[in-house]
RNA sequence: GCGCCCGUAGCUCAGCGGAUUAGAGCGUCUGUCUUCGGAACAGAAAGUCGGGGGUUCGAAUCCCUCCGGGCGUACCA
C-alpha cells in the first residue's frame, strides 16, 4: 500500500514536471500527519524553482487523485505532510510485511561454540542474536537452516587432551567415570585452562600439545574409537555437545545441524592444495593465500605441520554448506575480531567459486560487558560465562519479584542482547534488563499479558476495527499502521534492534491509548477490543521474532 | 606503523541527508487518577551530537583532519 502510494505521488511528479523521481515517504512527528516526502526538494534542485511552489501544486493534486489522503499540507522548505483516511491506516494496521525472500535458501550460521571449551557470554550473544535473524528471514519468506560450527580438532583440543591425560596420569579413559555427570562442563574447562598455561609456560608440555593435536585429526583420518586416546577423545567430545545441547534447550534456540571442524577438515585441506599455484602459495613450509596484493591480511592456511589451519576449515565449511543446501544466500554471524580473517577467506574463495562469498554475508557483533565493569582476562578462565549471564539475570528477577520466572529472566536477556544495533559492544545490566519499568523484556512481556487479560472472558471474535476512529484509537492504530514496515526494514537491513525500539514505542502508544479509553462498556467496545486484539497479537508476533515468549499470564 | 569499528543528556542507548525545541529509558524533581492487571499516564530539569575544517539551501548523519577508546595485523580460534 506505501508503495502504491510512492508510485502514484511519483507519477503526479511525473506529469507535472516531466521529471522520474523516487519518492521517500518517512514517519513524521504526530503534529505533522502520518506520512511526509521531501520530493519537492529534490525536484526543486533540478527545476531550478522554490520547493515550496512545487510543493503546494503537487500537494494539492495529491488530495484531490488519492482517495486515501485526507489531508496534503506543505510545510516547511517544502515537505508533505500527508494524513491518511481512517480506512488506510486501519488498513495498513492489518498489512503482514512482504516476503522478499520467498523461495530462497537461505543459510544462518552462529554460536559456534569450540567442544572442550566453555560457553562464555559471547556464545550466548551470538546464540541470541543469531536466532532473531534467522527469525526475520523465516518470516521473509526464507526456507531457513541453522547451523552451528565448532572446533572439535585443532591446536586448543590438543591442549585439552594434553591436560586431562595429565590430569588422569595417562591414557586411562576409564578413570573419566570418577568425573561426576553435573561436574562434567566445569572439569573440562578447568582443564583446559590448565593445558593452555602449559602450553604457553613449558616447552615440553607445547611439544607435547603440538603432537596430540596431530594425533587427534589422526584419529579422526582413521576412525579410532578404541584406542585408550581416542576413547578419551570421543568420551570428553560427548560431554561437551551434551552440554551445548542442554544450553541451547535452556535459552530455547535450536540447530539443525552441527558442522564440527573434523567433518569441514579434509575437504578444506583438498580444496586449498587443490589451488596451491592459483589461489595460494607456499611459504616457509606453510600455504598461505597472499592477501596483501588485495589490501588484505595474508594468512596461513595449511601450516607447516601439514594441518589445516581455522582457515582452510572454514573454506571447507563454506564448500560444505553449499554441497548440502545449493543456497541462495548464507548468513554467518560472529564476533567483530575476525572482520578482516572472513575477509581474506572469502577473497580467496572468490577465485575458484566466486558465487559462494557473493552470497555470503558476514554480519558482526560486540563483546557483551558487565555493567561496572571489571576486567576480565581469559588466560585464568575468569571471563564472563554464558551461565553466569543467566545466573545474575535470574538473581536481580528474584530480588526484585521474589520469584523464579524462567520466561521473564530469558525475555529480558535476549531483550537487553537485541535492542541495540548489532556491530558494538554491549553493556549488560542485570538489574535494568529485568526491571519491569522502562525499555526491557518483562516490561513487554507484562504488556502483553496486560493486553490479554482485558480480552479475557469477552467474545470479540467477530469485531472489527470501524472506520471512524477517535483521537485516542487513531494514535494506537498509527503506531500499529508502522508494523509491517518495521519488520520489513528489520529484514532488509537484518538488524533486530529496530523492532525492539518499535514494541516498546507500540506499548507506550497503547498505555496511552489504556489510560484514556475505556474499553469494556463502553459504546466503542467493539472497535476497542479488536484494537486490543490487534495490539497483543502484534506484540506477541514481534516478541516471538525477538526470540522471546510472551505469555498470556504472568 | 597500517587497516577496520566506536565516541549523542549523569548512566544505557535510538536517531532513515532534510521541518522552529536532536529523541527514549534509567536516575533526579513535580503532578494525575477510588486502576478493564498502576509493571500506568502527564510534565520539568538535563546535550558546544569528541575537537576543528569542508561539501550543501540544509550535516549527529557525507568528506578531510586531529584527539580518545576498542579490535585486527602468517603458521590460535
Amino acid at each position: 500500500m506505501i508503495s502504491i502510494l510512492q508510485d502514484q505521488i511519483a507519477n503526479i511528479c511525473k506529469s507535472l514536471y516531466g521529471y522520474d523521481t523516487e519518492v521517500e515517504l518517512t514517519r513524521p512527528e504526530v503534529q505533522f500527519g502520518d506520512l511526509t516526502t521531501n520530493v519537492c526538494l529534490k525536484l526543486a534542485k533540478q527545476l531550478n524553482m522554490r520547493p515550496q511552489e512545487i510543493a503546494e501544486a503537487v500537494s494539492r493534486s495529491i488530495a484531490e487523485t488519492i482517495p486515501i489522503i485526507a489531508e496534503a499540507k506543505v510545510a516547511g522548505p517544502g515537505f508533505i505532510n500527508l494524513t491518511l483516511a481512517d480506512e488506510a491506516l486501519i488498513q495498513l494496521a492489518d498489512q503482514e510485511p512482504t516476503e522478499k525472500y520467498k523461495g530462497q535458501v537461505v543459510v544462518a550460521e552462529y554460536s559456534d561454540p569450540n567442544p572442550f571449551k566453555v560457553l562464555h557470554a559471547g556464545h550466548l550473544y551470538t546464540s541470541i542474536v543469531g536466532d532473531a535473524i534467522a527469525n526475520l528471514l523465516e518470516v521473509a519468506g526464507a526456507e531457513v537452516h541453522r547451523v552451528n560450527f565448532g572446533g572439535d580438532v585443532g591446536l586448543h583440543v590438543g591442549r585439552t587432551m594434553w591436560a586431562i591425560i595429565d590430569r588422569l596420569g595417562g591414557e586411562y579413559p576409564d578413570k573419566l567415570a570418577d568425573v561426576p555427570e553435573a561436574d562434567r562442563p566445569s572439569w573440562l574447562s578447568e582443564v583446559y585452562v590448565i593445558g593452555n598455561n602449559a602450553y604457553e609456560d613449558s616447552e615440553e608440555a607445547k611439544a607435547q600439545i603440538i603432537d596430540y593435536n596431530k594425533k587427534v585429526y589422526d584419529l579422526h583420518n582413521n576412525n579410532d574409537h578404541e584406542s585408550p586416546f581416542a576413547q578419551i577423545y570421543w568420551t570428553t567430545r560427548q560431554w561437551s555437545y551434551d552440554y551445548f545441547n542442554e544450553f541451547y534447550d535452556q535459552i530455547g534456540v535450536h540447530f539443525e545441524k552441527y558442522y564440527p571442524e573434523s567433518e569441514t577438515a579434509p575437504l578444506g585441506l583438498e580444496t586449498v592444495k587443490e589451488h596451491i599455484g592459483d589461489v595460494y602459495e607456499q611459504s616457509d613450509g606453510a600455504v598461505i593465500f597472499n592477501g596483501e596484493k588485495y589490501g588484505l591480511h595474508t594468512r596461513v592456511f595449511i601450516n607447516s605441520e601439514g594441518l589445516p589451519t581455522y582457515e582452510a576449515k572454514d573454506v571447507g565449511l563454506i564448500m560444505k554448506k553449499w554441497q548440502d543446501y545449493k543456497f541462495d544466500q548464507s548468513v554467518v554471524i560472529t564476533g567483530n575480531d575476525i572482520i578482516d580473517y572472513m575477509k581474506v577467506v572469502l577473497r580467496s574463495v572468490e577465485m575458484f567459486m566466486p558465487k559462494l562469498p557473493k552470497r555470503t554475508k558476514h554480519l558482526t557483533h560486540g563483546i557483551v560487558k558487565l555493567a561496572g565493569g571489571k576486567k576480565m582476562s581469559s588466560r585464568k578462565g575468569n571471563f564472563l560465562k554464558a551461565a553466569d549471564v543467566l545466573d545474575y539475570a535470574a538473581q536481580a528477577n528474584e530480588a526484585l519479584t521474589g520469584k523464579q520466572d524462567r520466561v521473564a529472566v530469558l525475555g529480558a536477556v535476549k531483550y537487553a542482547f537485541l535492542k541495540s544495533r548489532l556491530g558494538g559492544d554491549i553493556i549488560y545490566d542485570p538489574k535494568e534488563s529485568v526491571s519491569t519499568e522502562g525499555n526491557s523484556g518483562p516490561y513487554l512481556q507484562y504488556a502483553h499479558a496486560r493486553a490479554r487479560s482485558i480480552l479475557r472472558n469477552v467474545d470479540n471474535s467477530n469485531e472489527q476495527i470501524l472506520g471512524q476512529l477517535d483521537d485516542s484509537e487513531r494514535l494506537l492504530v498509527r503506531k500499529l499502521s508502522e508494523s509491517a514496515e518495521v519488520i520489513e526494514r528489520s529484514i532488509d537491513e537484518l538488524l533486530p534492534h529496530h523492532i525492539c525500539t518499535y514494541l516498546y514505542e507500540l506499548a507506550q502508544a497503547f498505555n496511552r491509548f489504556y489510560e484514556n479509553s475505556r474499553v469494556i462498556g463502553d459504546p466503542r467496545e467493539s472497535t476497542r477490543l479488536a484494537l486490543v486484539q490487534l495490539y497483543a497479537d502484534r506484540l506477541k508476533s514481534g516478541l516471538n521474532l525477538l526470540g522471546i515468549d510472551a505469555p498470556d499470564h504472568m
